[in-house]
DNA sequence: GCCAGGCGTAGACAGTGTCTACTCGATGGA
DNA sequence: TCCATCGAGTAGACACTGTCTACGCCTGGC
C-alpha cells in the first residue's frame, strides 16, 4: 500500500532508482534490475510489460523528487518571486547536478513511454508553479513563454553543465555565474 | 582522398549520416550500418576500433554541417551583431529540428568518444563565434559567460521543442516566439 | 479436497558489440 | 619467377540484451 511496498512492483522500482543513482541510466537493464530484486528475467514483465514502462515508473519518481525539493526551496510562496525564482533555478540545478543519471533518465525520451502520458502530471504542474512566478516577477510578459524560454535555458544549462561544455567553453567553474546571467536575462536585471 | 573516397572508412561514415536521417540515432547499431555498407560486421572494426568511435566521427560530420549552416546563416559579418545572432538562433534551431537524429547524436554524450576531443575541435569554433558576436551586440558584459548562457538556452529550446515539451507547456505552435523571447532576454529587448 | 488464477521460473529466440582465427589477394624483395 | 609478408575483410564464438512462451507452484474460495 505505501511505497515501501514489499509487494515485486515496487521493488522494481526502488532497485531502478538505486541503481541509476549508482551506475547511471546505462545500468538500467531489465534483467539487471530483476537480479538485484532478487528475481528472474521474466518476472518484472508482470509488472511492466515493456522495459520502457519500467524505466517511465522510475523516472517518475525522480520528477515526484525534483518537484518535492524544489518546493522546499520555494518556501511558503510569500518571499518576492524573484527570490523564489532564484531558490528555483539553483534547486534545479543542484538536482540535474547531484542525480546525474536520474536527470538524465527524466530527459532520455527515446527510453520513455511514448508520449509519457504518466509524465505530464508530474512535471506540467511544474511548469505552472514557474508560469506563476514569472507572472508575478514580469507583469507585462507573456508569462508562459518567458517560462518556458526560462525553462529551456535551466534544461540547457544543466545539460551542457553536466557533460563539461559549458566549463571548457566559458572558462568558468563554477555555475553560478551562468544561473545568474540567465535569471537576469529573463527576469530583468533590476528587482 | 576526398570526401566521397571509396574506401571503407569514408563509407562507412556516409552511411552513417544517411541512416541517422532516415531512421534516427538508435538505428545506429553497428552491424546495421556495415550491412548497408555491404561488409561483414567485423569490417569496421579494422577503421574505427570501437562503436563509440564509428558514431563519434558520423557525429563530427553533423557539427562540421551546422557550422557550414551557421556561417552562411551570419554572412560575411559585417551585418549588425544582433542581426546575425537571430540569423545563428533562427539557424540553429533549424538545424536541430530538421536533422533531429544527428542533433541528437551530437549530444548524446553517452555515445561519442569520452572527453570527445575531437569534437571539441568543431564545436569550440563555434562557440568562439558565438562569443565575438556576444561581446558586440552587449560591449558591458562578460561575453563568455552570456554567450554560454545564450546557447544553453538554444540547446534547451532545441530539445524541448523537439520533444514536443514546450508546445504543451507554452501552446505555442512555432518556436519563433520562444526565440525572441530569449535573444531578447539575452542581448536586450532594444537595439 | 479440489481446482482455478495469480505469480514467478526457465528456456528459447533474435539482436547487439567485441574478440579471435582465418582467408585471400596484392605487393615487394631476392 | 617465386615466395614471404602484410593489409583488408570474413566468419564464428561469446556474453550480453529485451521479448515471448510454456511451465510449475502455491494460495484462496467453493
Amino acid at each position: 500500500m505505501d511505497a515501501s511496498d514489499t509487494g515485486l512492483r515496487a521493488r522494481l522500482v526502488d532497485v531502478g532508482v538505486e541503481l541509476v543513482a549508482l551506475e547511471g541510466a546505462q545500468a538500467l537493464t531489465l534483467r539487471e534490475i530483476a537480479r538485484r530484486a532478487g528475481v528472474s528475467h521474466g518476472a518484472p514483465r508482470r509488472y511492466f510489460p515493456t522495459h520502457l514502462e519500467l524505466l517511465s515508473a522510475i523516472a517518475r519518481r525522480g520528477f515526484a523528487e525534483l518537484a518535492a525539493q524544489v518546493a522546499t526551496a520555494t518556501g511558503d510562496g510569500t518571499a518576492p518571486p524573484r527570490e523564489q525564482l532564484t531558490a528555483l533555478g539553483r534547486c534545479y540545478l543542484r538536482f540535474a547536478l547531484d542525480h546525474r543519471g536520474m536527470y538524465e533518465l527524466m530527459f532520455r525520451h527515446d527510453l520513455l513511454e511514448s508520449g509519457h502520458l504518466g509524465l505530464r502530471g508530474t512535471s506540467l504542474p511544474l511548469f505552472d508553479g514557474l508560469v506563476e512566478l514569472v507572472g508575478r516577477a514580469r507583469p507585462g510578459a507573456d508569462a508562459r513563454i518567458v517560462a518556458g524560454a526560462l525553462w529551456a535555458n535551466l534544461h540547457g544549462i544543466a545539460q551542457l553543465w553536466g557533460w563539461g561544455s559549458l566549463q571548457l567553453a566559458t572558462g568558468a567553474d563554477d555555475f553560478t555565474p551562468l544561473l545568474s546571467s540567465a535569471l537576469d536575462a529573463h527576469l530583468g536585471a533590476g528587482s
